[in-house]
DNA sequence: TTTAATGCAAACATTTTGCACCCTG
DNA sequence: CAGGGTGCAAAATGTTTGCATTAAA
């Protein structure tokens, strides 16, 4: 995570932006907690648990920056509103999301990269991300 | 199509509802095109073009009928607003979407379809559908 | 001390809903 | 003709932005 932070500054600093202690705390905030895919609300409410008051308005400026540095990626688990993980889009992994609970399970699979790397190829498309998201019901409530 | 048109009849019977002269439209516009991935606004319009003045409102309210029965699917091209297509989304297929033009081309590969079955079995999952989206430049842009 | 960051409220974009009137089965 | 469908406008969400104030480098 100290590693991040650094590429974060470094990505800040290369476009004349600051580190200010708001955008760490953001920044730790969804590093600390890799596997909760908090969305805007959730990551407020949870820095505000912490003793820290932040906008929603800054918390959107920072997503927004995190997103653009490539490190935290914006997921869309099937409801009206962007959740959030840490980690470079590119990473090989997807999403199971239980349509009755909202359980979010992670799982990654090396087939899956190598498939959709040969799809790029074949179309002449150079990849930058993917999304994948698998909707079903998990073992407790099917 | 015919078929499927059917198939929306059924559904809309089941729940007591009817299937309407501008249900049908909606229906037809966007299965006659499986290619164009609209959105509500450039539904409306294609609708407006052809002759139908259609509220965005009762588009809304068709487009969440036929996700509902399974017929169409909603689909997250990294826009803030929903595309529709038709099809059941557990047709394994997914979406090679262009960051610089935004160009979007369908692919589909067995192997997605079965690593994806393998993935559910062995987390318990019973599985619906999934949304796969990859980003990247295309020929002409990268 | 200059320039960016923050909070607040207002603006925006997308989608949903209440209600009066219309149409389908 | 009863009950659902439609359009309109208003409301509800989620996200962005303008501006005055605060803080980082």
């Amino acid at each position: 995570m100290k590693r991040e932070l650094r590429q974060f500054q470094a990505f800040l600093r290369s476009r004349g932006l600051k580190l200010t202690r708001t955008r760490a705390l953001i920044f730790k905030k969804i590093f600390s907690h890799p596997s909760v895919h908090p969305n805007a609300y959730e990551l407020r409410d949870r820095l505000r648990r912490s003793g820290h008051h932040i906008s929603l308005a800054t918390i959107y400026r920072t997503l927004n920056l995190l997103v653009k540095s490539g490190l935290v990626s914006s997921i869309d688990l099937g409801e009206n509103h962007s959740h959030f993980e840490p980690g470079r889009p590119r990473t090989a992994h997807g999403h199971l999301i239980c349509l009755a609970c909202g359980r979010v399970l992670e799982f990654s699979h090396p087939d899956i990269q190598e498939t959709i790397d040969a799809i790029g190829q074949k179309r002449g498309f150079r990849l930058d991300k993917f999304s994948l998201q698998v909707f079903g019901f998990c073992e407790k409530c099917r």
